[in-house]
Formats: structure tokens, sequence, C-alpha cells
DNA sequence: TTATTAAGATACCAATTGGTATCTTTGTAT
DNA sequence: ATACAAAGATACCAATTGGTATCTTAATAA
């Protein structure tokens, strides 16, 4: 047999990407088998459906976005630099290959969010646990008394991610990084504000 | 003949509803139909093709939302309430049936930002027009000392929409008014930071 | 009242969709 | 070397896609 792990690997990598760009219901099996050079029939045996595919697709693009953001955090010592660490995540949306089409959050969002399907439920779980990730942050700069012990975590969790996800959502639309530069500055000011 | 004119409009009020819900490559012509009661004939004889739809219904869309918007610009006398008049519009989103799908330059943008599509330039032109909008309201409210000299006008409009653009699609996807509520009472406090 | 013609319905088209059944190939254990 | 089973290719399926050509219906001007 072929290597079947290889394979599965190289179809989510490449159906992730075209979900990404093109969308989930836009983008064919047939578009499928053409970036990965394989046949239907292959894709088939790894995959239910198209369904399952585009759920496993988005998960795994959601296991690199938290990964990659995971540890960019982990690595910055302080509060402020670990919120610096997350605006860096979010400008690198713009340049890197990783993530074609913008912030898989933000794409899934947008296409499933007046649905009942998987893929919403996971966005909404992608957005939750990004949630979770930086109020957990700023609460742990209150305790290391680096923020303002009155700060409220979950307020300004909200705020960073709308005004981040609305400004990629601008620089994408508009091609080039102004706008997301622009807010990050903005967002590094709200920062100072909370500082202790 | 029926009444065309009627038809037209018709035909443009239900694409465009589920264009910007379904989104524009998931709505298919007998989508169309079923909507508005009419047959595909019907619908070709009003326009050349699917493409030429999608792009009159957006438009139509945006005429709406700058109608709506200007409006409750115009109408509020103050710096403040022109910008409380822009919030309120926002959070509108969340519960009028006007725009069953959220905010339609937002929906546009993720769906053809990675495209060359007309979509994608008319979605570019909504965005240019509201900063604009917004800008101005700004340099106004410095020019009628309401707002501080030094303010970077195109700088706090581009934060401003980001932030919204950004509450609008959490608060849709978490299906409550929660964050879009959250973002605007931040942007208030924004807007008191520039207020001379 | 009737002729005209625009508006809309019907019936079709080839291409593509997601999906499946079956066949062939290939790596591996014996 | 051979048998076996898993991986992948091929060939099909009905349903749906956007689009068109043609037919029918209905409003209006004479």
């Amino acid at each position: 047999m072929r290597n079947a792990v290889y394979t599965k690997k190289l179809i989510l990598k490449e159906s992730a990407n075209l979900f990404n760009t093109q969308g989930y219901k836009a983008t064919s099996i047939s578009d499928i088998t053409k970036a990965t050079g394989l046949t239907k029939g292959a894709i088939y045996r790894h995959f239910d459906s198209k369904s399952d595919l585009e759920q496993q697709a988005l998960r795994s693009l959601g296991k690199l976005m938290f990964t990659d953001l995971g540890q960019a955090i982990q690595a910055a010592p302080t509060f402020e630099l670990k919120m610096e660490a997350t605006f860096s995540f979010f400008e690198k949306y713009m340049d890197t290959h990783l993530y074609e089409g913008g912030c898989p959050l933000m794409n899934a969002a947008i296409e499933a969010d007046d649905t009942n399907s998987p893929l919403r439920v996971q966005a909404f779980n992608m957005l939750e646990q990004l949630k979770a990730s930086l109020t957990k942050i700023i609460d742990n700069g209150i305790k290391n008394e680096q923020v303002k012990a009155a700060t409220d975590a979950n307020f300004y969790a909200t705020i960073f991610i709308a005004t981040l996800e609305g400004g990629i959502m601008m620089s994408k639309l508009e091609q080039n990084k102004d706008v997301i530069t622009k807010t990050i500055q903005h967002l590094k000011k709200l920062v100072q504000d909370i500082l202790v």
C-alpha cells in the first residue's frame, strides 16, 4: 500500500488551502484532485464526504493557528510582549503562505454564520478558544501585577479580537498591510492604557 | 406586459438577501426562482448572467447601506451624535431583517478577496466609501472645533470600521449582541478621547 | 376588439456536482 | 516468489449547475 498517512496529510493541506481561499462551498472535489494530483477514489478513501473533509480541513487549520499562536505567546515573557506576539501573529496573515486566504476563523465564520452546519460550530469553538487565550493572558497579567487590577479581561480580549479581525479583513481587501499596521498601532496604545 | 420594474426589484431584493446570507457562489439561480416564485426565463430577461445579477444585487445592498447610514449621520447634529448614529447603524445589523446575513461589505469582501472578480472591486469601493464617510465626519468635527485638531481622521476612521466589522462578525457567530455592544461601548470611549 | 410586443413560462442543453462500485496497482509479510 | 490487503484509479451514477431557444400569456395602443 502507498503511504496513506502522507496522502491524507497532502489532501488536508491542499484542501484546507483551497477552502480558505476560495471558500468551502465554492471548492469542488475536482479542484482538490487537481491540487493534489490524486483522484476522487483516493480522496473518498480517506474522507467520508465533502462535509467530512471540510471539517477536518478547518480542524487542521485551527490546530496550526493555535499551535503557532500558542508558541509565540509562551515564548514572550511579559504581558506586554505576549500581546505584541499576538498582534504579530495576526499581522502574519498578510504575508505568510501558510494561511493564504487570511484568517481561517473569520473565513469559516462568514461563510457559515447563517447556517447550522458543523462548520459554524467549529468556527464558534475557535473563537471561544481565541477569546479564552487572550482573556487568560490578561488575567495572568493582573496576577503578575503587570496589568491594572480593575481591567475587565474578557472585555479587552473581545475588543482586541474584533479590531484585529476587522483589520485583517480590510487589509486583505485593500491588498496591503496599511490597515492591519494601523490597527496594531492602536491596540498597542490600548495595551499601554491597562498597564499598571 | 406585466410590471417589469416591480419584477426586477423583486428579483434584486430576494437575490440580494440570499447572496448576503448563503453567499454568492453558494446561491443558485434555482434558489432565486424559489424565493421569487418566478422562473429562470423571467430572471434571465432582466439580467445578462448570474454574475451580472450578483453585481447588481450587491450594488443595491450598497445603496441601501449608504442611504440608511447617510440619513442617520445627516440627522445627527454634532460630531459625537454622528458617531453614535454610525455605531447604531452597525448594531442594527444584528436585528433588522433588511440585512439578514450581516454586513454586505464584509460578506462580499471575505468571499471575493482572493479573486479578481467584479465583486471584489465593488466591495473595495464600498469600503473606500465608508472610510471616506467617517473621515469626513471627523474632519468636520475638527473644523467645528468639536474634535482635537491633531486627530488623524483617516487613522481613526480605519480603527472605527475595523472594530465594528470585527464586532459584527463575532456577534453573528455567537448569535447575540454581546460583542457588538462591547465594541460600541469601547468606541464611545475612543470618541471621548478625541473630543476637544 | 384586435394586433402588437414585452414579460414570463417551458423545455431543453452540455458541463459539473458529490458520490459509489469496481478494478488495478503496490507494499509487505510469509 | 507469492499471496494478501490496502491504496488509489477508473468508470460510472443521478442531480444540479448556469444558460438558451422557443412558446405562451397579458397589458396596451390603435
